[in-house]
DNA sequence: GTTGTAATGAGACTGAGTCTTGTTCTATGG
DNA sequence: CCATAGAACAAGACTCAGTCTCATTACAAC
């Protein structure tokens, strides 16, 4: 999933706030960190017990912030935290597995071909019932490799 | 999307909370007639709004023991507000069109050749990540008809 | 330096959803 | 019938992830 350097995410994050008149600060720039290093989706109490200095609040308003300039994308999972993980534009597209037991989220990447059959089956609702797509997310449910 | 009759639907979801020691009241029954006629998911404010007799709490208390006898699923929409809708076991396997507009959440049905190929992914998915799945969601974001 | 604006920390606040409690329904059986 | 036990219910208190407010601090531009 590492598919930029950390360098190149922050240079680019950089120049998203930058457009949107925000500054890179150092706590965006720890969060924008910890969510490169992990490399999968990341809770809210994963950030405060991985970056204690920020505060709760701090690290609510980075994400909004990160969100509105399309750095970082929230994940729902299959309980009540939301997750956050870098934006696709950053990485790559990708869909996620979700464990019912434990609530781990897993980044998987799919094959070109298969999404072109979920392109094209897209295109198929989207005429039927007008509707405009602008994304999709496919979320696979089930139990991971420690949960069995 | 109505494959089955609402008089099936009520006599066997009756079954399911039979087998729950669970009995079909009229606050449940109200809410299944409802989920039948919409057709499609309807949030919390949409029951109270069509059956502004029953409490919200109870409205939610029907809703958690429907899902826990496997009669209703419960849809994460595009907003902050679930959804719910009849379990797919009583209905057909479909995906969700979001409108980020207006937070409308619309079924459509894939194709057999589709969820072939959807099958497939997953099955290659569970192998890599040693994940056993369960079900799937493929949630396809952007505006309604309405919304443009 | 001065000044305007963005960013921050602390904590109050919101509200969808859950839990508690006292009451009412209903199935069963004597 | 009536008695009784368990399920269902209404009302409202409560929880807590997430948002908002506001006073203070850090920047950037000039
Ligand atoms: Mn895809
Ligand atoms: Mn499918
Ligand atoms: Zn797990
Ligand atoms: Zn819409």
């Amino acid at each position: 999933m590492a598919v930029r350097s950390a360098n190149d995410i922050h240079e680019l994050i950089e120049r998203l706030l930058r457009q949107g008149d925000l500054r890179y600060t150092t706590g965006r720039r720890a969060i924008v960190d910890l969510l490169c290093r992990v490399g999968q989706p990341v809770s809210i109490s994963d950030i405060e017990s991985q970056l204690p200095s920020i505060p709760r609040s701090s690290a609510y308003r980075h994400l909004v912030d990160l969100q509105s300039v399309g750095a970082v994308r929230r994940v729902a999972a299959n309980d009540d935290f939301a997750r956050f993980e870098l934006a696709e534009d950053l990485t790559e597209h990708h869909h996620h597995l979700l464990c019912t037991s434990c609530g781990d989220v897993i980044d998987v990447a799919p094959t070109p071909a298969f999404e072109k059959a979920v392109t094209t089956m897209i295109e198929q609702f989207a005429e039927r019932e007008g509707f405009r797509p602008f994304s999709h997310s496919l979320d696979i449910v089930g139990h991971c490799r420690e949960c069995g």
